[in-house]
DNA sequence: CCCTGATTCGC
DNA sequence: GCGAATCAGG
């Protein structure tokens, strides 16, 4: 795959919206996230930070000659202004309507639109075994606690607690495969809905 | 270990 | 110009 005019645009779009070079490299294909962020760089729109962090220099101790190089944000000579388009929305994590935080019971978690992500199918309120649910409160206590950015392909995107305060965070733990969740919310997220299998008609 | 962006440098 | 390898960090 090559840079034509049009992926170039979704580069820029996707950087500016915040989107992660190896979320970029997917959207577009055919690229890995190096090739992205090389060209992010050569574009010249490496700089996501309004607020540029100057760095002191540091002791030339051992390398003079990468010293002279220079830097992406060369502070010298006519830079073009790129922070001029930093208005691209500034919360990547789309904040969830307030919701009534009544649930005394074993923190169920409530779905959450998560853009672009699957959503878990509430934990289907209906038959699930104390096993599972014993099962769900220990892992619960040992969720990753990951939030809504830390969230990839293999990270267990099953909500916990209330998204409306602070107590609120991912599974995070590892994805069965292909699937979005761990094993065990897999178990009750993506339950086969036959509970009560039919007494006699198996075979 | 998973992930992030940054930089280098042979092609 | 390109991007794998590597670096530095969370």
């Amino acid at each position: 795959m090559s840079w034509t005019d049009e992926r170039v645009e979704i580069l820029k779009a996707m950087w500016t919206e915040g989107k992660s070079a190896s979320q970029i490299a997917k959207e577009l294909g055919g690229v890995t996230r190096n090739a992205v962020i090389g060209k992010v760089h050569r574009l010249g729109l490496s700089n996501r930070t309004p607020a540029p962090a100057p760095k002191p220099a540091e002791e030339p101790v051992a390398r003079p000659a990468e010293a002279a190089k220079p830097r992406t944000a060369n502070p010298g000579p006519a830079r073009e202004p790129a922070a001029a388009k930093e208005q691209a929305t500034p919360h990547p994590a789309p904040k969830p309507a307030p919701v009534a935080a009544k649930d005394p019971a074993p923190r169920a978690a409530k779905p959450v639109a998560v853009a672009g992500q699957p959503l878990p199918p509430q934990p289907s309120q209906s038959e699930i075994s104390e096993e599972t649910r014993a099962n769900l409160a220990a892992l619960e206590k040992r969720a990753r606690k990951l939030t809504l950015m830390q969230l990839t392909e293999r990270t267990c995107k099953w909500p916990i607690g209330d998204p409306a305060t602070e107590d609120f965070w991912f599974c995070g733990h590892p994805t069965q495969p292909g699937k979005p969740y761990c094993e065990t919310h897999v178990s009750v997220a993506l339950q086969p809905m036959s509970s009560r299998r039919d007494r006699r008609a198996s075979r």
